[in-house]
DNA sequence: TTTATCTTAAAGGTCAAACCATTATAATGA
DNA sequence: TCATTATAATGGTTTGACCTTTAAGATAAA
């Protein structure tokens, strides 16, 4: 058993249970809009202080989306992914997970992404990936003026592998992981070519490794990849923490 | 540049910030009561609807939780694992992610935490898994009486392994999942006394590669160990779908 | 004294009717 | 034709009232 404490009734809670179920039903599409406010009152049959409640609460779980003026009111979202991240993001704030933490688990994940792309990659798959590589060549080849372009692309292959990988929980997840990784530690990240050479040779080697099939070979290069990326994080913290 | 639109001034929202900043901060702790909802209307300036549009969104996220009557009111709440799985289950069914999609990604999961924990562990981590394999021990020779309690200490060991290796971001997102598996598919679990021997025995094995520290393979018979229990759910799962 | 019941007041939950702010669209004019 | 202005739909906010729940104190009974 595993039952959880029966809540009071709270009318917005069954406003919001309500509207819930008819997006997560599909009853209501993506990028429909729900009745306005006070026609959602009438139809619950409550007032517009409650109303608005629920849909604080149904904003707040990125199931909506409220638009003002005209055509304004509650839209239906489809992405979920960006509630993930805000969570992820919640999470460190308040347990105070370190960097080295969160590039730790970006390595597991990494590392188990790749080794089930390895196995499920098509032609085609690897064409894409291809293409991508040459990308990042070609900002490589520009000097420090091409990294923000250079890491970009560095992560769309990484998330071009998730979806190779065929797992929507990989996919979401690492894109949690590397929204966050972005929100608090973009500001330490500007390397130098020798750096961005390193990487890009990472990244041969790990798309090299995946076109051969060789499932442990991708996941180490993978994991080995991150880790470097990590390291000039955790350079760049402690040179700055160290200047002030 | 990662800029988000720059929203409209909605004073709920600041409402939000200001009071998530002071929980984050540590400014008010865990079980501390905010302040009624007509006091902090003074203090924000603002009127009591306008306030509880920023509690239902502070509530939503976790943060605080209600209690009604005297002594009622906004209570700081600690444990934001809860919200984490909530979000899993809510992204599992908007996105029709599959059973084995599940345990696909609880396989890599928990392939990674062995590796790590393997690393990390003590004496006293590895006594305290000994001790969890006698109790499960126990419920074993049960036969199928012991069924319930058996999981419950099988799934303690993962979490305690979670724990050895020392990364809160495992630890969370573990329990997310777990609580997902659990939340959806335990109607189809009810094994015989032969299953319940199988896991015993992966187990055993598996803490006793974390015993002698071999890495690898700690990871792939916890790999094995949690395939084995996502192939009785399948199995079950075809069962019954095929009764109905 | 101890126990059971009742009363009270603090605090959240809900309602109603205004009014303000924003914005797409339609009407107007150069 | 294009720019400007007016309009109305829709969310954002305020005010003040009343209902419901609940801990704790007051009262009465054993």
């Amino acid at each position: 058993m595993n039952f959880k404490k029966a809540k009071q009734n709270r009318i917005f809670q069954d406003v919001v249970d309500q509207i819930q179920v008819a997006i997560l039903d599909g009853q209501i599409s993506a990028g429909e809009r729900l009745p306005s406010e006070r026609e959602l009152c009438e139809m619950f049959q409550t007032s517009r202080g409650t109303l608005r409640e629920a849909l604080r609460i149904l904003e707040q779980k990125s199931l909506i989306e409220i638009r003002l003026g005209v055509n304004g009111g509650a839209y239906v979202k489809d992405a979920n992914a960006e509630l993930m991240a805000e969570n992820l993001a919640m999470l460190i704030q308040s347990q105070n997970i370190s960097l080295s933490h969160l590039a730790e688990f970006r390595e597991g994940i990494e590392g188990s992404v790749a080794r089930l792309a390895v196995q499920r990659a098509s032609a085609a798959d690897i064409k894409k990936l291809d293409s991508l590589l040459s990308e990042a060549d070609g900002f490589r080849t520009l000097g420090t003026g091409g990294w923000d372009d250079f890491v970009r692309v560095d992560e769309k292959i990484h998330t071009e592998i998730a979806r190779i990988a065929g797992n929507p929980l990989y996919s979401f997840i690492l894109h949690s992981v590397h929204d966050n990784i972005h929100r608090y530690y973009d500001k330490f990240l500007s390397v130098g070519k020798e750096e961005m050479e390193e990487n890009y040779q990472d990244l041969c080697l790990m798309i090299e490794a995946i076109r051969d099939g060789e499932a442990e070979l991708a996941s180490s290069r993978a994991i080995n990849h991150v880790k470097r990326f990590s390291m000039y994080m955790e350079h760049k913290k402690r040179q700055t923490a160290a200047i002030q």
